[in-house]
DNA sequence: AGAATATGGCGAAACGATTAGCTCGGTGTC
DNA sequence: GACACCGAGCTAATCGTTTCGCCATATTCT
């Protein structure tokens, strides 16, 4: 590869002065930035990033560790992440912590190794100082996304789980249901935690609570959710209605409904909490709330690039998403006897 | 940050003890090794990876350009690459082509300004010399995936196409169908053309060819499966058996097929190449060819891995994988009359 | 004993850029 | 004509490492 100097002495110009031509820094007369030009033209000169990142000190590279790349909720996030992250001018380096501590703790150290300018980050959901402060005392560009950890130097961007819990829930108790069920997430997140209390508060504003052995929790795994709701189906006192956590689970429970051929609405209605790709196909069509999945995402850019450029010391800001009802097919009035 | 020097300056020693401390390149006594290990951890010393990239001229960068991220098949592969990047000891930049061949360029050259040590590609399908050689003649360690592009001078991991649509097609045949239709993939990709080309031969062999409007091509999409669908299923000179190009477009037709209230495997068979996760939850489950796609990816990084570490001189290497039929219930025997 | 050989550690030159500070003519003002 | 001022371009220091070559000292060989 070409260097600065190699063009500088093709040029017969000072390395300053092509510096000077390439970043539009300083004023440089039209016929030297014409020299300039065809040497870099002339040498297939590009500049090292590398030598320029060390230079000054940031790298252009904004780190994503999700909690589950598997998961096609993460992986829709990781399409939309990438599109904004080169939209400021970055690039995106992807780490999947699979949710666990471990590896969410190597990557972080990686991202601090690579010395990128900021991190959006899934957090397994541990108590964890994620914006750790260096020696000079500034915080480290984060935001946290999706699940509140006990953090209160970074930045966050939720959803509020409860309140779509509580829609997905009082929409089943308006068909009449009351021996509604539930697959939760894992309850040490709040995304499993918050739309188990949501559903629970919304059947207990109605003066109901459900059956021992109706809620049961489990991870956010489509093989996880179809066992558990197999078991659980297979009885005769199964609950009329189930409240899914997330959209994988939902699959999951499909798939354990046509295996005890157990149709959905007609014998149990089933409705969740978030939506993932490819659900589309799947018939009778869910009825579920929808995470802005995509505007979260830009919105956590948004406000990672800002302080990343802006200033590190703002104080943090927490930006919560409401979640939408859609309506599908997979829900059906209680039949009484 | 704490640097080198502040460290050398802490233990007393020179900058060349610390580094060899940090790297065990050379021996120190014992004595002068466990003061500069004191200095590091009094400082909370970490070496600056961009210092050092720059020196050694690597950046343990690997990057992934895939040509559409919101593809599940190609999140899937982001899904496998970065863990497989991970256990290389790399780290993996994630850019999304959107089959834009602008975009792809793009990437391209922002892979170079970054000086990752290599790049996997699943490129939109132009003719390009993607390994390009660099002055001094030694080519940028490249390996393409999925796609085959008239390049010989990258290793490529591509998946037999024409075998895939072939098992499908014969299978469609056995079951007496022979008004076969299809939905094809983008005909200036090898994933397009050489899954028709498979259909079609599969055909031949057997004396039949596809009746005219019952072939029509279409992007790898969901939403253009679904409207060509629709189209070409709501008459009543309709195809027996549809073979689907892909995953995504055959839960577009599945969706088309739910709307024109046709049922399948009675009223029509269905099948197609490669899956996505999530499709497991439809019903009927789709007969399809499934791709190995985790195992095409570490492949695919072992070769680029290996051309990095090893000489970037080899011979190029071409790796062919074999899919394998996988039945489900979307197919059924012709029913005469 | 003196020469040859090893060995631990240091000094300083890279890597490829940016940028502060300087030089050196040319203008403008009084 | 002397003075300050300005602007284009250059010199050289710097970012934080790695690494080549060198220098003492200690050990071994003849």
């Amino acid at each position: 590869m070409a260097t600065i100097k190699d063009v500088a002495k093709a040029a017969a110009v000072s390395t300053a002065t092509v510096s000077a031509v390439i970043n539009d820094s300083a004023y440089v007369s039209p016929p030297l930035r014409a020299r300039v030009q065809a040497a870099i033209h002339e040498l297939k000169y590009e500049p090292s990033q590398m030598a320029r990142n060390l230079k000054k000190g940031r790298s252009e590279l904004i780190a994503l560790i999700v909690a589950d790349l598997a998961n096609p909720f993460f992986a829709r996030m990781v399409w939309a992440a990438e599109a904004a992250v080169a939209a400021w001018g970055y690039s995106l380096v992807v780490f999947n912590s699979d949710e666990k501590p471990e590896n969410e703790r190597k990557a972080l150290a990686r991202i601090r190794a690579l010395s990128c300018d900021g991190a959006l980050i899934v957090p397994v959901g541990l108590p964890a100082h994620y914006a750790q402060r260096d020696a000079e005392g500034r915080s480290f560009p984060t935001v946290l996304f999706g699940r509140v950890v006990d953090d209160r130097q970074s930045d966050t961007v939720t959803i509020d789980n409860v309140a779509a819990a509580s829609q997905v829930t009082n929409y089943l108790l308006d068909l009449g249901h009351t021996r509604i069920g539930s697959i939760t997430g894992p309850l040490h997140l709040t995304t499993g935690r918050g739309r188990l209390d949501g559903m629970l508060e919304a059947m207990a504003r109605r003066g109901v609570a459900p059956e021992p052995g109706h809620v049961r929790s489990g991870e956010f795994r489509e093989d996880v959710a179809y066992s558990v709701a197999r078991e659980m189906l297979d009885r005769p006192d199964r609950p009329t209605a189930l409240y899914v956590a997330n959209g994988v689970m939902a699959l999951g429970v499909m798939r354990a409904l046509a295996d005890l051929s157990i149709h959905c609405p007609n014998d149990i209605s089933i409705a969740s909490t978030d939506t993932i790709s490819g659900i589309g196909g799947l018939r009778p069509r869910l009825t579920r709330t929808e995470h802005p999945i995509i505007e979260m995402t830009n919105e956590a850019l948004r406000l990672l690039v800002d302080r990343i450029q802006r200033g590190k010391d703002k104080p943090p800001r927490n930006v919560v998403f409401q979640p939408a009802l859609v309506l599908g097919e997979s829900c059906a009035p209680l039949r009484r006897g």
